[in-house]
DNA sequence: TCATGAAAGTGTAAATATCACACGAAGTAA
DNA sequence: TTACTTCGTGTGATATTTACACTTTCATGA
């Protein structure tokens, strides 16, 4: 270092793009903004990063404050540094995605007061700041980590049936996919344990429900193991 | 929100793992400390961020002021904000990683002053901070990373024979790799132009020489091309 | 100039993985 | 009992991956 400067400062947000699966769709979780900048606009729920926490403890504070989302899957994505992406000062954002189960009972009731609703991908507002940016890199992420990773049951509830879980892969992905090939290649991982049956949809053959096993995929994680959908 | 906090600010900085190869091995830049805290330690070249400079702006300036390095390929890496990762105060550090083209060109005389050294993964040395967690973060990466998109070529010089790009797979990757399956593989992709001979070695059979066509690749990438070794 | 040493360069067959594809079974409701 | 709808299953054709060994080319030095 050449010369000495006194340390910079920058204001610290983190952001969540938080994914869920309703029936057939992949949504996105939005607050909408009670106060300037941006005041009545829907966008990410995020906020200010506190000196006495991590960043990952910063991102479930809002999450819950600002979602009422407890327990969810979170892993960091990217940090955004522009200069301009907030117009008060300097603001850098390290951004989180989530994924949540159950999208149907989280009722946006349990938020305190805020304004939350899912939305579809086909059918998004503007956003504030650069988030309408940050939810493409999420997703474009989401994309590729689902294929080479088993996070896919993040979106599900504990048990589920197969027909689900194709549904949920393409939704994601963005395209059909063939039922007996996909069933082959997911047992074949032996990640699902088979449970008992169940009767959705009224009318039909119930289908078999399974949950997913983190112990064996961590055992398996351990020896090398690839997965891949 | 259900309160107002005024902006909290933390300091920010960028810690940059520099990738190398030398001969048969995968080395990484190393920088000596001058002042505490870890004064005499070696440590990531990195830096504070300014307030009127985005981060990759940041990591790209302090490459050069700390490693006389201009030009190399860099990628965000990671953002690392626990408590007490730096012993003055709070610190969150937004990590880089840099892949640099012919080592054995970059005479460390082309940093001013500062103590700059490569260091086999085998031979690394105590590292300031949390620099051997973000280091190894990193080298997960990048082997994660070599296998699904050629950046591989940004370890070597521009003209290059198979030998060498495998000799770099099996450091960076470490593990053998079939040359008459490595080649197959590498040449379908039609992304390597090949050049005229050479005669590195000096008593052997002289090898063909080839560059990487970044033009061909962007092209490739745009109608959803998969790499992969 | 010829023999030697060392890396470069090349093809094939077996094993494995992927893909496309259609119908009977199981349940509910009318 | 019939109609309806979703569940669940196997095979053969094709493509990909893997394992594997010898000849070529050059420089050197006897």
């Amino acid at each position: 270092m050449p010369f000495q400067y006194e340390y910079p400062r920058a204001a610290l947000t983190v952001d969540c793009v938080v994914f869920g699966v309703d029936e057939h769709e992949l949504k996105i979780l939005l607050i909408k903004r009670g106060i300037e900048p941006f005041a009545g606009c829907w966008a990410l729920p995020g906020g200010f990063v506190r000196v006495d926490e991590t960043l990952d403890e910063a991102a479930r504070r809002e999450l819950e404050e600002e979602a009422g989302l407890k327990d969810v899957f979170l892993e960091q994505l990217y940090t955004f540094g522009s200069l301009k992406r907030d117009p008060r000062e300097r603001v850098v954002s390290v951004a989180y995605y989530a994924l949540v189960k159950r999208v149907e009972h989280h009722t946006t009731a349990a938020t305190d007061a805020t304004d939350a609703r899912w939305f579809a991908l086909s059918d998004l507002p503007r956003l504030a700041f650069d988030h309408t940016y940050i939810l493409a890199t999420a997703l474009e992420r989401l994309r590729g980590k689902i294929t080479y990773q088993p996070i896919g049951f993040e979106l599900l509830p504990p048990k589920f049936t197969l027909t689900q879980l194709q549904t949920l892969y393409e939704a994601v992905l963005g395209h059909e996919i063939d039922k007996r090939n996909f069933r082959k290649k997911v047992l074949g991982y032996d990640l699902l344990i088979p449970l008992k049956e169940k009767r959705r949809e009224g009318a039909h053959r119930p289908a078999q429900l399974f949950r997913f096993d983190p112990v064996k995929y961590e055992r398996l994680k351990k020896k090398g193991f690839l997965f891949e959908i």
